[in-house]
DNA sequence: CGATTTTGACCTGCGC
DNA sequence: GCGCAGGTCAAAATCG
């Protein structure tokens, strides 16, 4: 796997709805893009109900957990940040991403937005009848984070939350660019 | 056979 | 300090 060499200090601008969101009218709500160092809570508490500890339901916002795991359990072996965390304990500073989040109405869990995705977990998230799964883009370099989750309150609602910017281009808008830049070069060249 | 998903264990942060 | 909840890891299973 590879979870080396990630670039987790930077600070990118907030990010922007994916292009797909614009013109997408399945996507009901776009909730709010912030950086704090609060967790995220659950979703179902995100949009109007209670987040843990009663927490005022708040806004989406900056992950602290980005900062983790410093030990390999004695399965696998220690890398990057951990190795890092583990030297400083306590030193290692809370990082925040640029995060989104949105509503869709859709049937599926999943919606493409023309990125690929590997899911690397799934929990169950207290007050939600649904699991929460976590998915991290395939692409090498980049290392953005999406989780996604239906509302118990309202199924045909899932919530997916963006964390961090891509840093490549949009697979399938590339593939459909494609034949177009080639004959706009094409033309360009007389 | 490589890529992806599943899933249980583990880690961290936070509230009490 | 303890327990809970969220987030992640990584081995095993599954898929194409």
């Amino acid at each position: 796997m590879d979870y080396h060499g990630r670039d987790e200090t930077r600070h990118p601008p907030p990010p922007s709805p994916p292009p797909f969101l614009m013109a997408n009218p399945s996507v009901s709500s776009l909730l709010t893009s912030s950086s704090t160092s609060r967790p995220l809570g659950d979703l179902d508490g995100l949009v109007g109900g209670r987040v843990r500890n009663g927490e005022p339901p708040a806004a989406v916002d900056g992950s602290p957990s980005a900062c983790r795991k410093s030990v390999d359990d004695g399965r696998g072996e220690v890398v990057g940040e951990n190795k890092e965390r583990r030297k400083n304990p306590g030193k290692m500073r809370k990082i925040t991403r640029p995060r989104i989040a949105f509503q869709t109405r859709s049937a599926d869990d999943v919606l493409d937005d023309g990125y690929r995705w590997r899911k690397y977990g799934q929990k169950a998230v207290k007050n939600s009848t649904y699991p929460r799964s976590y998915y991290r883009c395939t692409h090498h370099t980049c290392n953005v984070k999406k989780q996604v989750q239906r509302l118990s309150k309202d199924t045909t609602i899932v919530v997916t939350t963006y964390e961090g910017i891509h840093n490549h281009p949009c697979e399938k808008l590339m593939e459909t660019l494609a034949p177009l830049l080639d004959q706009m070069q094409f033309l360009s060249s007389f």
